[in-house]
RNA sequence: GCGCCUCUAGCUCAACGGCAGAGCAACGGACUCUUAAUCCGCAGGUUCCCGGUUCGAAUCCGGGGGGGCGCACCA
C-alpha cells in the first residue's frame, strides 16, 4: 500500500463539479477494486459522541480508558500528518474525534482512510482516549466506509447561506447548518411535548380527511383538486374543525388532531400555503378551559424543547410565564380607542372610529367585522407579552357561541404575543338551528362573490341536531409557535421543505 | 399581484466599464498531537438566461428566470 510514486494521473478533467464527482467516484472504485466494499449493509454502532462526552467529560490530556467503542457518523473534517491523521464525525447526537496513528490502524483502515472525503458515512473502532492537547478521541484500528459523499459538501466554516439552496436542498443545510438543524429539533420536541400533554388529559389523537367535498372551519380560499374514481372536485382542508366536532358528537369526548392545513393564500415570512395547527376539542368545556389547555400545551413546548421561558422576538423580549392575562376585547379597545365600541353601534359611527385609527373599511364589512378590524388593525400590533384577548364579534366567529345576553359577541379568545395570533378558542355552538342561520348569512356573502366566506355545510348541521354537548375547541399554530421558540423569523425557516417554485430542469 | 434587493469556481465571497480573483474544498508533495492544522506546488468559470449599448460588459440598459425582503390578502 505504499507505492505512492505515481505521477498526478495525467487524464484528470478540470475540477468543476462533474470532475470533483469523478474524483470521489474514482476513490470509490479504488477501494472496491481492494475488495472493500464501499456500501456495507449494516453497522453495529456501541456507542454515540455525545455519550462518550459524557462519560469522559473530566479526563486529563494524553489520557487512556481501555474503553473500546464503535462509531459511526458523517466526516466533518480531516487534518492529516503524514503517519498521523485526525477526523472529526458527527452522528446523531454530536461530534467526536478519530485520532488515526498509521502505526495502529490495520491495513483495511490504512486504505479506507487514504480515500475518505469530507461528507462519507464511516464507522471506526477503537480505544476512547484523550490527545496530548485533552481532546477526547478514539484511538482508531479499524475504519470502514459505510457510504460514500460523490457530492462534495459546502465549505466548513462557513456553511451554506443561499436560502435557494438551504430550502431546495434541505438535507445539504441540514448536515452543514447547525443552527438549521438545532431549529427542527425544537420543532420536533415541542411537537413531541405536546402531544405527551395531550395524552396525559385523555385526548386521543384523530386523522380527519385532507381531501375534502367543501373545505369548511376557517375563512380561507382552499386548494382544489379532482377525484378521478368519483369524478368530482375536492378541496383540500383549511381546518379539521367541523370533523373534529363531529367526533365529539360521535362520542369521543377528547380529541385532537395534528392538521396539516392548506389554504391558497398569500405567502410571506409568517404565511405558508401549507401550514400546521394543532386542534383540540373537550367536551362539556368552555372557552376558559380552552385558554388553560393553550397555556398548557405553549408552556410544555417551551420547557421540553429549549428549556427556557424567555425569547427573543427581533429586538424585544418576551417572557411565556404564565399565567397570562386575559381581557376582554372590548375593553382593551375602549382603552386603546378612547371610546367605548360594540357590534350594535351604528354602522356609520364604527366607520367612523375606523377611519379615524387609519383603518380603511372596505364595502361589505359589517359592525363585527369593523370591532374586528380595530382589534387587528389597531391593538394587535402594540400586544408583546402573551395575553388572551377574549370576546369576539358573532359575525367573525361563525362556528362560535353567543355570549350569554349578548346575540352579537361570542365567547371566543385569540392568544396574541408579539403582535401575532398564535392561537384561537370558543365554546363551540351546539345549536343546530343557530348554526344553520349563520351558514346561510355566510353563504350568501359566498354568494355574492367573498371567495373567503364560509360555506353552509348541512352535513354539520345535520351532526349537531344529534347533539353535540358543551365544548370547548382550541387551534394552535405550530409554525409560529416554533418561530417563536427557536427564534427565528421567517416560517420557510421551520418548515422542513417549504414550498417553492420548481427547480429549473436543466 | 406591485415595489426594492440579489444571483460570479463545489461552498463562502472579491473584482463594479479595461487580462475574472481569493479563502475553503479538490489534486500532487512534506509532516505522529491537530482541532478553521501548517507549509510547498497545481488546477479549477456559460459571471442565472436572452438581447442591446460600447473599441471593450460580471459590471451599464431592456426582457426573462430563481430567490429574498417590504406592501397587499391571510393565520
Amino acid at each position: 500500500m505504499t507505492n505512492e510514486t505515481d505521477p498526478p494521473s495525467e487524464d484528470a478533467a478540470a475540477p468543476t463539479l462533474d470532475a470533483l464527482i469523478a474524483e470521489r467516484r474514482r476513490k470509490r472504485e479504488t477501494l472496491a477494486d481492494q475488495g472493500i466494499d464501499p456500501y456495507p449493509a449494516r453497522f453495529d454502532r456501541t456507542a454515540l459522541a455525545a455519550e462518550l462526552h459524557d462519560r469522559h467529560a473530566d479526563l486529563e490530556p494524553d489520557a487512556r480508558t481501555g474503553e473500546r467503542v464503535r462509531l459511526a457518523g458523517r466526516v466533518t473534517a480531516v487534518r492529516r500528518h503524514g503517519k498521523l491523521s485526525f477526523a472529526t464525525v458527527a452522528d446523531t447526537s454530536g461530534s467526536i474525534q478519530l485520532l488515526l496513528q498509521a502505526t495502529s490502524l490495520s491495513g483495511q483502515a490504512a486504505v479506507v482512510l487514504e480515500s475518505v472525503d469530507l461528507g462519507d458515512w464511516i464507522g471506526a473502532e477503537g480505544e476512547v482516549i484523550t490527545s496530548r492537547r485533552g481532546e477526547l478521541s478514539v484511538d482508531t484500528t479499524e475504519l470502514w466506509l459505510l457510504s460514500k459523499a460523490l457530492r462534495p459538501l459546502p465549505d466548513k466554516w462557513h456553511g451554506l447561506t443561499e436560502t435557494d439552496t438551504r430550502y431546495r436542498q434541505r438535507e445539504v443545510d441540514l448536515l452543514a447548518n447547525p443552527d438549521s438543524r438545532r431549529v427542527f429539533e425544537i420543532r420536533f420536541a415541542a411537537i413531541a411535548a405536546m402531544r405527551r400533554l395531550m395524552e396525559s388529559e385523555h385526548y386521543v389523537e384523530v386523522e380527519t380527511p385532507i381531501l375534502q367535498p367543501q373545505a369548511g372551519g376557517a375563512i380561507a380560499r382552499p386548494f382544489f383538486t379532482h377525484a378521478n374514481a368519483l369524478d368530482i372536485d375536492l378541496s383540500l382542508r383549511i381546518a379539521p374543525e367541523l370533523y373534529l366536532k363531529r367526533l365529539v358528537v360521535g362520542g369521543f369526548e377528547r380529541v385532537f388532531e395534528i392538521a396539516r392545513n392548506f389554504r391558497n393564500e398569500g405567502v410571506s415570512t409568517r404565511h405558508s400555503p401549507e401550514f400546521t395547527a394543532l386542534e383540540a376539542y373537550r367536551a362539556l368545556g368552555d372557552v376558559t378551559d380552552g385558554m388553560e389547555l393553550t397555556e398548557a400545551l405553549v408552556l410544555a413546548a417551551a420547557e421540553a424543547a429549549t428549556g427556557r421561558t424567555v425569547f427573543a422576538a427581533g429586538d424585544v423580549e418576551i417572557d411565556l410565564a404564565g399565567p397570562w392575562p386575559r381581557r376582554q376585547l372590548l375593553d382593551l379597545l375602549e382603552e386603546r380607542l378612547g371610546r367605548r365600541v360594540h357590534p350594535t353601534d351604528p354602522l356609520e359611527d364604527l366607520r367612523a372610529v375606523c377611519e379615524e385609527h387609519g383603518v380603511t373599511p372596505l364595502p361589505g364589512w359589517g359592525p363585527g367585522k369593523l370591532v374586528f378590524e380595530l382589534y387587528d388593525q389597531v391593538l394587535l400590533p402594540g400586544i408583546v407579552d402573551p395575553l388572551f384577548v377574549v370576546g369576539f364579534p358573532v359575525e367573525v366567529s361563525p362556528l362560535a357561541r353567543h355570549t350569554a345576553g349578548d346575540p352579537t359577541m361570542a365567547d371566543r379568545f385569540e392568544l396574541c404575543i408579539v403582535a401575532k395570533e398564535f392561537a384561537n378558542g370558543y365554546s363551540e355552538l351546539n345549536v343546530p338551528e343557530e348554526q344553520a342561520e349563520r351558514f346561510e348569512f355566510s353563504a350568501a356573502a359566498k354568494a355574492g362573490g367573498d371567495a373567503e366566506a364560509h360555506p353552509a355545510d348541512q352535513a354539520f348541521v345535520r351532526a349537531l341536531e344529534y347533539g353535540l354537548p358543551p365544548t370547548a375547541g382550541i387551534g394552535i399554530g405550530i409554525d409560529r409557535l416554533i418561530m417563536l421558540l427557536a427564534e427565528v423569523d421567517a416560517i420557510r425557516d421551520v418548515i422542513l421543505f417549504p414550498m417553492l417554485r420548481p427547480e429549473a430542469t436543466n
